[in-house]
RNA sequence: GGGGACGUGGUGAAACGGUAAACACCGGCGACUUAAAAUCGCCCGGCUUCGGCCUUGCGGGUUCAAGUCCCGCCGUCCCCA
């Protein structure tokens, strides 16, 4: 039987590869300054109990950097980790008993053996879990420290509060604003909760976009939107029979002279007061409260207000008064909760100037129209264009009007230029029991007083219970009863915890150095490691998780801990993982496995009945589209898994999983096996010289340094997909009748170009080829420049920009060769009919164009 | 409502403004098999009078040359939510 019979046994294989790796510590990280470091990222995952295959997606194409990195000489650090608070654990604790560091613990050591059997280059001995106090003390040592430095602070907000439940709730618990799970009214409940001040770096997260080169435009875009910078200007009103006065926050003083009326927010102080002895106005502010306040709900709901009998004095037209009005559209947490309306200018302005009977003042002229004609119908003109009807405005365009707008606000003393923010301080405060707890102790005679140092960690207490609703924190029997740090006398610990979003905006420093216990991280180790070079994960986390990241390495800065300001040098984010939907003929959704291809259609696999195909969506458990790593992994191997994963699709793209884009994968895996084994009796030895190539051998050569220059360049650029076409095209190539020294050449060449991708399979067949080192511990292959060039090219023959010939020509032929030949092609002068050329464009080893 | 991305064969997709469809998947035909699977080989955008002609969502534009750049539509998806 000759080996070529054998089947590639993928099960012992990895498993061995696996043990050797962990075995000699062949990941491990150590600092090493002579070497240039590279640090690959992949967001660590919530420890949910099974990965699924967005995980096997973005951990793939992780190692793939890493392993590429390690082979190209850098000292790489690629650790896991996990993200380990979080609401999951109390739900698992409520409806099924388990206590959540339990639930926590059994998922972490069973995800990660199942990330082990994928064979990800993981220096294990970083891993990290954020729910262990030597994880979380550190951070309550830094929010003391961020307290310190002035960027913590305490103020009452507004929550979501389930009044049967006894908590409050995320925003994505409030469902058609009742509770998810008691289906409870939610109420609104004002909380002393704690805030970082995200808002003092916003102008520096917003700046430093710019130099963030190596992240998707998108990404930024959307942080961009997110912290939405606005330059505007503050103006105060004065108010008819009234001290006080009303400020408003406008980005268009400019149209000051087309004002037609004044809105204040619902939640303004003023319309509270108002409201207070007008039972109309308070019943419109209730009603405004009812239907939300967030951005979303205004932009679709009509616009409406209630005029307030208010009149406030224009500041620039003594005599001319605006009305007044409270309106749903205004919101209180942007600018100061007030603005004014200019209809001609703004679409939301003229549509609430049409429903309550205001005049409608054009005062920005379009380009080309007529100042006399120019009217405002169904639609605002909010572009630029020149002046009218403003007096010292006049013949100004918008630009300037506003900075002359502001100049005599300012000079008038009635406002300044102001830049507003959309972002909003951090609320890290969660009435949560699985989290890390607030280091702080409330004290009636001393306040919030910090935790002291040397008492660090405050531990989360274990002996809990979840059979009364609320926090278990607050039922807990001791834990909250402590003695004030400062006066001795009883207080009471903050039971509220972070927000877990707090854990992961610093959890890649920690990486640097995770066995520290004194410091978070110690900080030459945090030099030599950050940042972060390559940053690798969803798109879901384009705003908050990356924003918080980048705010807290400032704030990390700021307390002396680490040097650099962003985290994250360069990021990818990958697409989903989708896959078809079926039902069947009751609506349910189906598992992919209950369902068969028969003769044409699709059935159930055991009761026949004829099943719908629905459109290809995001794996999801809701809609029973998915399909485990686990068994995939068990059937196929980790190697072919990963292949799929990178073959197919460009990473940022969507990636659709198929069962016939597996079976290809898994082909490629037995094909080369067997190519590899079944050639390797026939081969020289490793190292010998090598002989005087033939024409075919060097052809051969050619295409395999090609190769090599071809996929170094598409890994660079995480073009995973065309690196695999690549290596399939060499490896189809080299089962072509090579043999000999080039034939050894070629299969090395494929198994170190394709070993970041499928590493157990190269390690085999690398040891397959006779060699006693690990691939892992192998440079990359250099691609030799000789071979690169060509000494004859195909130039293709355009006439009016056809195509009509493909010539050969030496590489860097002159141009005059070029046309001289090109014109001589027969399909050329046939295209021409005889009329001569007018022009001819000559693009060196490309084309040519000939214009008649 | 605002912001963004995308749209190429039956399918996933390639293509510095320069020969559209590389590499695969599906499908078809053949070889090897008692047979099937596996494997190997060939074919695989459309039309064609076999000379060619047409083809990158639709309509314009820029250019010697446009899938690629610009403008306007249509559609899908994502973000703000």
């Amino acid at each position: 039987m000759s080996r070529t019979d054998e089947r590639y046994n993928v099960k012992e294989t990895e498993a061995k590869w696996q043990r050797l790796w962990d075995e000699r510590k062949t990941f491990a990280a150590v600092p090493d300054p002579s070497r240039p470091k590279y640090f690959v990222l992949e967001m660590f995952p919530y420890p949910s109990g099974r990965i699924h295959m967005g995980h096997v997606r973005n951990y793939t194409l992780g190692d793939v950097v890493a392993r590429t990195k390690r082979a190209k000489g850098f000292n790489v650090l690629h650790p896991m980790g996990w993200d380990a608070f979080g609401l999951p654990a109390e739900n698992a604790a409520i409806e099924r008993g388990v206590h959540p560091a339990k639930w926590t613990r059994e998922n972490v050591a069973a995800m990660r053996e199942q990330l082990k059997s994928m064979g990800l280059s993981y220096d294990w001995s970083r891993e990290l879990a954020t729910c262990e106090p030597d994880y979380y003390r550190h951070e309550q040592r830094m929010f003391l420290d961020f307290l310190k430095a002035g960027l913590v602070y305490r103020k009452e907000s507004w929550v979501n509060w389930d009044p049967v439940e006894n908590t409050v709730l995320a925003n994505e618990q409030v469902i058609d604003g009742r509770g998810w799970r008691s289906g409870a009214l939610v109420e609104k409940r004002l909380l002393s909760q704690w805030f970082l001040k995200i808002t003092a770096f916003a102008d520096d997260l917003l700046d430093s976009l710019k130099g963030l080169d190596r992240w998707p435009e998108r990404v930024r875009i959307m942080q961009e939107n997110w912290i939405g910078r606005s330059e505007g200007a503050r103006l105060t009103w004065e108010l008819d029979g009234r001290s006080d006065r009303l400020e408003i926050f406008t980005t268009r003083p400019d149209t000051l002279f087309g004002a037609a009326f004044l809105a204040i927010s619902p939640n303004h102080p003023l319309a509270a007061e108002l409201a207070a002895g007008n039972a109309g106005l308070a019943g419109f502010v209730a009603e405004c409260n009812r239907m939300g306040t967030s951005e979303a709900v205004l932009e679709t709901a009509e616009k409406r207000g209630f005029d307030t009998g208010l009149k406030a004095r224009h500041p620039f037209v003594p005599g001319w008064t605006l009305p007044v009005y409270v309106a749903n559209f205004v919101l209180m947490e942007y600018g100061s909760g007030a603005i004014f309306g200019c209809p001609a200018h703004d679409q939301r302005d003229l549509d609430f100037a049409r429903k309550y009977g205001l005049p409608v003042k054009p005062v920005v002229l379009p380009p080309g129209e007529e100042a006399a004609a120019f009217q405002i119908a169904a639609e605002a003109y909010a572009g630029d264009g020149i002046l009218i009807n403003s007096q010292f405005l006049d013949g100004l365009p918008v630009e300037a009007a506003k900075a002359a707008a502001i100049a005599r606000i300012e000079t008038q003393g009635l406002g300044a230029r102001t830049v507003n923010w959309r972002l909003r301080d951090w609320g890290v405060s969660r009435q949560r029991y699985w989290g890390c707890p607030i280091p702080i102790i409330h004290c009636d005679s001393c306040g919030a007083v910090p935790v002291p140092a040397d008492q660090l960690p405050v531990r989360l207490p274990e002996d809990v219970g979840f059979d009364k609703p609320g926090n278990p924190l607050d039922h807990h029997p001791t834990w909250k009863h402590v003695a004030c740090p400062a006066c001795g006398r009883p207080a009471r610990r903050e039971t509220d915890t972070f927000d877990t979003f707090f854990e992961s905006s610093w959890y890649f420093a920690r990486f640097a150095s995770p066995d520290r216990d004194d410091v978070p991280f110690d900080r030459a180790s945090a030099d030599y490691w950050l940042p972060v070079d390559q940053y690798i994960g969803g798109i879901e986390h384009a705003v908050l998780h990356l924003l918080y990241s980048r705010f807290f390495t400032r704030a990390m800065k700021e307390c002396g801990l680490l040097g650099v300001k962003e985290p994250f040098d360069g990021l990818l984010t990958q697409g989903m993982v989708c896959h078809e939907t079926y039902k069947d003929q009751a609506g349910q959704w189906l598992y992919p496995d209950e369902v068969v291809k028969a003769d044409g259609g699709l059935r159930h696999a055991s009761t026949g009945q004829t099943v719908d195909l629905g459109r290809s969506e995001k794996m999801s458990k809701s809609k029973r589209n998915v399909v485990d790593p686990a068994h995939i992994i068990g059937t196929y191997g980790a190697d072919t898994a990963r292949l799929f994963m990178l073959s197919d699709s460009p990473p940022e793209r969507d990636l659709e999983w198929t069962e016939a884009g597996i079976d290809g994968a898994w082909r490629y895996v037995n094909r080369l096996w067997r190519l590899v084994v079944g050639a390797v009796e026939s081969l020289p030895p490793p190292g010998a010289p090598m002989p005087e190539p033939d024409e075919a051998a060097g052809k051969l050569r050619r295409q395999i340094h090609r190769t090599i220059a071809a996929v170094s360049e598409d890994l660079d650029r995480f073009h995973f997909n065309k690196a695999v076409a690549r290596i399939r095209e060499l490896t189809n190539a080299l089962g072509d009748g090579a043999s000999g020294w080039v034939l050894r050449e070629g299969l090395e060449t494929v198994v170190l170009l394709m070993a970041p991708m499928m590493p157990h399979l190269a390690e085999e067949l690398w040891a397959e080829l006779g060699h006693a080192t690990l691939v892992s511990d192998t440079p990359w292959p250099a691609a030799d420049a000789a071979l690169l060039v060509e000494d004859s090219v195909t130039v293709a023959v355009q006439v009016n920009g056809k195509l009509r010939a493909t010539i050969q020509l030496p590489k860097d032929a002159d141009a005059g060769l070029a046309e001289q030949t090109a014109l001589a092609q027969e399909a050329v002068i046939a295209a021409m009919s005889g009329k001569p050329a007018r022009k001819v464009v000559v693009v060196p080893n490309r084309i040519v164009n000939v214009v008649v």
